[in-house]
Parts: C-alpha cells; sequence; structure tokens
DNA sequence: CGCAGTTTGTTCGGTAGCAGAACTAATAGG
DNA sequence: CCTATTAGTTCTGCTACCGAACAAACTGCG
C-alpha cells in the first residue's frame, strides 16, 4: 500500500521508451499516435530524455506527404548490462548495450577455487569488457548473474550450487556488487535460458512456456503469463524428482531424482551398459551413444528411444499440470534433433491434443541472452519506470549480432 | 499501449477503497498514514466516495489524546455479487454483499433439460435471492459462475461440460448477462475453489499454492505469484493426464487420462473388486470402501493405501514442477482425513523437503466462496480501479457466517 | 478550570503531467 | 504556386495530488 507514496511520476516515460526502442528509428508524431498521449507530451517527454543523454535526433522522414519528421532513437550507449552465464567449468560475459545489442563477449574456464576468487574473476571479466569496449564502468548500470543454483534473493547465498565452492556459505550479491559498483542480480541459469529463449530463441513471444533443460542432470524453467514462475523455495523446476521413471520412493530417489536418474547423462549410460551386456568398464559417453544410435545400432538405439520416451512422459507431466503452449528442450541432450523428433513424435500416443515441442534456439548462449533480457528489463524500470512496480518491458525485436566494436 | 489514453484518473481510489475494507471502521487520518497519501486528498477521495453512496460516516474515536476522528466504512450493500457454483448435480447461489458477506444462500437440483433452461434456473435463483434479501437487481452488479468445464472467453462457450448439456454450443455468457442484466464471469469451478480456499480456507494469505480435487474424476488449481495459472488452452491443472499410475502410452489414457483411471473414484472401486476377488457384480461405492477400511478390513486398506500413495506422487509431481508452499486436497475423496493423512505421511518417502499437505477447509462452499472473491476483485476493479489494469484486490479478513438478513 | 500537548480535519496555494485547440512549419503533388 | 497533409509548438486549462498553515476538538495535568 505504501508502495503509492511516490505516485505515477512520469507515467508514460516508459511507454515512449518503449515505443522507441521497438520502433528504431521514430518520430514524435508516431510516438503520439501509438501511445495515445498527445503530441504535446511526446514532445516534452522527448526533450527530457535527450536532455539526460537517453535518446537521440538521427533523421528526418521524407518521401510521404506532409512535412517531414525529425526521428529519435535511443542512443544505445548510454547504459550498459553486463550479462554473466556462470557454469561449473566456464564463465561467460557479455556486455550488452540500452537496445539488448551483445556489444562484447569473453568466455573464461572458471576457476575451481570458487568463492571469492570466482566472484573477482566475474568482476575482472566484466570490468575488461567494458574497457575494451570503451565503455567506463559508471556506465554499466546492473549485472545481471546466471548461477548453476537457486540464490537466495534475502541472504544473497547461492543455494545447491554444489559446482561452485562456497557460493553457499558467502553473500556472491553483494560480493559481486562491491567488485563492479553497480547492481548485481542473481539467478538461476535455467531460469535464465527459458527468458533467453522467449526473447530470441524458440519461444518468441509466447507468453507460457517451459523449457527443459537435459544434460548430467535436468532441470527445468517456467515462464506463466509472461512471468517466471520460482515457486515457494525458489525451487519450481526441479524436474529431476518428478516420481516417475525410477521408483519414486525408494531411498535413492531422495538423493537425486527419480526421473533424473533414468533420463539424464548418468542414467543413459548405464542403460547402454547392461543393455550391451555390462562390463564395469567405464563405458560409453552420451554423444558416443547418440552416433551409435545414429549408424542403426540396436542397443545404442533402443536406449535414445526410452530415454525419448521418459522425455516425452516429462513433457506431458508439465502439460498437464501448467499447459504451456509450448515446450522447449534444450541441454546437451535435449536440443539434439534426434531427441526433439522422438519426442515430438510420442507425444500424440499420450497426449490428446499434444503440446508444441521445439529444441532450443540458442543452445549454450540461451542463459546469457536470459540474462541480458532480465538485465534490460530492470535497467529501463529503474530509468524510466518510477513508478509502476514490475512492468514488463516487451524487447525489442532481437536484432541478430550487434556491431562488435 | 493505448491502454494508456484514459490515464491514471483516480490513482488512489482503490487504496482507499481498501483501507476501508479491511480496517473496518477507520479515520481519514489513519487512511492517510497508511496509504502514505496527504490527509488532504483522502479527505477528498472519501467525500466523492460518501457522495456516491459507497462509504459512509458510522461514528468516533474517543479515548484518545487528540481530536476525536470520524470513522467511516464501506456500505457494504451499496453493490452485491451474485456467487453461483453450478454442478452437475447441484445449482448453488450466493449473494454476496460488498464486503464478501454472504446475504442470502440457496440450492437447487440443477435442472438435467442443460442449455437455456439451466441458465434460466441460474437467473431465477439469483434473482430471488436479491428480491429475499430486499436488494434491487440493479445493485446486483456483477455474477461469477462456476462451471464444471472449461469455460471460453472468446466464444462464451464451455468446453469439455458433459455433465451440463449444450453448455458447449451456446454462449453461455452472453445468455446469463441477458437474464441477469449484469456483467457475468465464467470460471472453472476448480478453480473457484482455489480461490476460495486462499481466501478463506486452507490457503489463507498464500500467494503459491495448489488444490487437488479428487472424487469421480480428478481436476487442480494452481496459483503462482497470487494469479490463477489457466494455460494456453485452459487447460491447466489437468490432473487426470499426468503420465504415470496407468500405462500412459495406452490409447484408453487419451480419453481418460493414466493418472485419474487409477487415483479417481471408478479406478478405486476397480481395484477393490479385483482385490476382493472381482465378481462383476455392482460393487461397492467409495465411502463404504473408505469405512471398511476404517474397519481394519485389509482389502480395503490396502486400496486406500495404493491411491494415496498414487495421490502423494500427484502431489510430488506438482512440486517438483511448481514448488507450490501448500497442495490443498480436495474433493469428496481428497478431502477426507484419512486421505490427507496418509498422503502425509508418505510425501518425505518422494520428496527430500516434503510439501505441505492440507485438507480443504471449505469443502462443498469452496467453489462459491472463491466466486464471491473473484466477484468483489472484478467489482472493485470496474467501481475504482479506473486505470491500473488488473490490480488484486486484497480482500477484507474472512469474516465467517453474514447476517443472514 | 484552564492551559499544554496532541491529533484531526480544512483552507489555501502550488505543482506535475497531461489534453485539446489553435496555430505555425514543412513537405508532396498537382 | 496552391492545396492537402502531416509535424511540431504554443497556449490555456484541467485533474490529482502535495505541503504548510491553521482551525477544531479532545485528553490530561497542574
Amino acid at each position: 500500500m505504501s508502495r503509492a507514496l511516490q505516485l505515477s511520476r512520469q507515467f508514460s516515460k516508459r511507454a515512449v521508451m518503449e515505443a522507441l526502442l521497438q520502433q528504431a528509428p521514430i518520430s514524435r508524431a508516431s510516438i503520439a499516435k501509438q501511445t495515445g498521449l498527445s503530441k504535446q507530451t511526446i514532445s516534452e517527454i522527448v526533450r527530457h530524455l535527450e536532455d539526460a543523454g537517453w535518446v537521440i535526433e538521427t533523421g528526418r522522414t521524407n518521401g510521404q506527404v506532409g512535412r517531414s519528421a525529425v526521428t529519435y532513437e535511443v542512443v544505445p550507449d548510454a547504459a550498459f548490462v553486463a550479462a554473466v552465464d556462470l557454469g561449473g567449468t566456464k564463465v561467460r560475459v557479455g556486455l550488452t548495450d540500452l537496445r539488448g545489442a551483445i556489444v562484447r563477449e569473453a568466455t573464461e574456464f572458471t576457476r575451481p577455487e570458487g568463492g571469492q576468487v570466482v566472484v573477482e574473476q566475474i568482476g575482472r571479466l566484466c570490468l575488461q569488457a567494458a574497457a575494451a569496449a570503451g565503455v567506463g564502468r559508471e556506465r554499466v548500470r546492473i549485472a545481471v548473474v546466471g548461477v548453476p543454483g537457486a540464490p537466495d534473493p534475502s541472504s544473497g547465498r547461492v543455494r545447491f550450487a554444489p559446482n561452485i565452492p562456497d557460493f553457499d556459505r558467502m553473500d556472491v550479491a553483494a560480493a559481486l556488487e562491491a567488485v563492479l559498483e553497480c547492481d548485481v542480480l542473481l539467478e538461476n541459469d535455467v531460469n535464465l535460458a527459458v527468458q533467453g529463449e522467449v526473447w530470441q530463441g524458440a519461444g518468441q513471444g509466447l507468453d507460457t512456456l517451459a523449457f527443459i533443460a537435459l544434460g548430467t542432470g535436468i532441470g527445468g524453467g517456467l515462464i506463466v503469463g509472461g512471468e517466471l514462475v520460482r515457486g515457494a523455495d525458489n525451487a519450481a523446476g526441479e524436474l529431476g524428482f518428478l516420481p516417475f521413471g525410477a521408483d519414486p520412493f525408494e531411498a535413492e530417489s531422495l538423493r537425486t531424482g527419480a526421473f533424473e536418474r533414468l533420463v539424464a547423462s548418468a542414467g543413459i549410460r548405464a542403460r547402454y551398459r547392461t543393455l550391451t551386456g555390462g562390463t564395469d568398464a567405464p563405458g560409453m559417453t552420451v554423444p558416443e551413444i547418440f552416433s551409435r544410435a545414429g549408424a542403426g545400432e540396436p542397443a545404442a538405439t533402443q536406449v535414445i528411444d526410452e530415454t525419448a520416451c521418459l522425455l516425452a512422459r516429462g513433457v506431458a507431466a508439465i502439460a498437464a499440470i501448467a499447459n504451456p503452449s509450448l515446450v522447449v528442450l534444450g541441454g546437451s541432450i535435449g536440443s539434439r534433433p534426434e531427441m526433439t523428433e522422438r519426442v515430438r513424435a510420442l507425444l500424440p500416443g499420450c497426449m490428446s491434443s499434444p503440446v508444441d515441442v521445439a529444441a532450443s534456439r540458442l543452445g549454450p548462449q540461451a542463459a546469457l541472452i536470459g540474462a541480458a533480457a532480465i538485465g534490460l528489463s530492470h535497467l529501463h524500470n529503474a530509468l524510466f519506470g518510477a513508478d509502476a512496480p514490475e512492468a514488463k518491458l516487451s524487447l525489442p525485436p532481437p536484432r541478430q549480432a550487434g556491431s562488435k566494436a
């Protein structure tokens, strides 16, 4: 209630910025038509934005009848978002401008020490990227960091992040803020991947969809009504614990979920081993099993088929509960075309009106792009959305490959 | 975007009404403190509301230091909501005042003819209730009707409503509007039940919870972030189609879901019949099986245990995907304490941090109360929320049993 | 009883953000 | 060059709000 304290100051600045972002160069008159605000108001707002350096005059229209119009655009490098995808093995950093174009990218192996060492690694990568792009650090206004775990916004810790030592015992958010000197948002990496797929990937424009990342483990992200579903303890999308596949009441299922034990890579390899007469030898990697299946080997094919069947049941479960308009399959295993096709083929066998299924289009970049999306949205809210608590920014149209300045 | 056309007229009227609703008699000064608006503004808004008849002076404070304050309250009978719960066998109607108190209630057997006959039955019940409560029909501003099916807001039809003939072939919403001469909102009955449980039942105040209605069939409702999850085709919560229990890839599972075939009443009875040496006799009703289990009969106990185990898996599936803070069990079977207890006992066996489980507290009234909740929220939005698209009304504290005038 | 202190409510003046009408400016096409 | 058309500005005015000053009403204490 007391959030109505500072009331609708500049209610429309956001709307103007949005129009400015989406219809690249646009005149004030057109903005007025689109937003429904009066020409007068738009002129005023645009003047303010221009004075503040967010917007700039970039040209004039001509060709049509009537007076030619001055067109404006958002100044793309007035502020930047640092998008970070922290994985167990690699850190990926992308510096994104106000339009969402990735201006600079960098990747490194994640420092195995974890904790403060990784925090400083991320800080260094971001600042280096900014420096290399000729961007002063004060223009990097927010950093969004995807982590393989469940960030707890109140303590700044990251729970369930076995791959990054100490992240569950320190205030990661605060540490990063200290290094980067800007706001930092932590988010689960799969959640970012969903956002990425919605913005520029396989789920463009949809507002209800699910994402399944199948690889070493299995994880999911769910978007409902354009909003990420986090759940009560930030544990939404823990698909590994779906109660089928292995026996969910086995003691082992409490540690590694019943579903995960069978569909994820360890399960696939184990099934192949048993099927081929299971020596206790190291066994086959999953890509090898896939290629053998491609070559027609019956055992490999059977294992892949079984996996697809399980995955289809996972998809069906999500569909029964949340009824998304699309399920995007990602991760090293899920995004393989063989897998997506099989799942798609199986679904009509267990759902009367099967969900749409698509392979991730952004692959390993999804989380990075999602981080940029969230960062941009937050940035616009902070800068132009004084009131209107959490308006969703409808982001600019995906413009592939920014000028790698 | 063009929704910003008529802009923030009376941005705060809603906030004032909300305060007025929740802290029963309240002075203007206190409203000012709570909302953060100035005393001056509050006085103005309250004057308007009073002139329009929504609010009335009801007393003065005294006892504290300082000038005594005039206190105001919402005029409870300035407008009414007709809440309707249409079931296959019974129609239940409740007339609710602005505070949410049920002023009048009525129940009848649903007319088996369906279609227009049922529409007129509902209309008659509502108008009779209003008349009996001494309320002119013009004060009934909105009707919320819970139906056993999936209402399609664009066509006004109700899909998947086998129990009400013709409802899938006519514009039910329009027909009801014609009879009642007020706005009509159709909503799935389970969805209403969830809302009811959130407002006054087992899920009070929670903003992420699931509801499972287990009886003749099985259905679910999911609330995430305070918002109902409808899904892409209004088919969220079709728990019957969860891909376990029976074989999901059987042809039969396309018609009646794999999960529903086993957990719902037909499945329970079938399992009991096979277990007791399955004659093809009519068999036992579910309540009878429950009472035999209560009496210690092994076969009945086993069947109930199995059902609970299945239900627990259903709960686990929802928890894995959406991670609600509570799962409410309802329906004639789900809300039995034996069932809730068993499920609660089983969950630690298949989830490392088990969800809370509770039996429905409102029972068959849940949908009616949920309808009232939605109606009130809509009403307040329509009356006092000129802008601010779909603000959620935080409803007044549950005040049990209104004066049955 | 009367005054201090405290709280309520009103009056008055002022501001931000917007609309709308009237007007000026620039352009294309004939 | 004139007309139709579109872009942008100026001016007036409204609504919803704030803040300060002030009036009104009450409690409690000396």
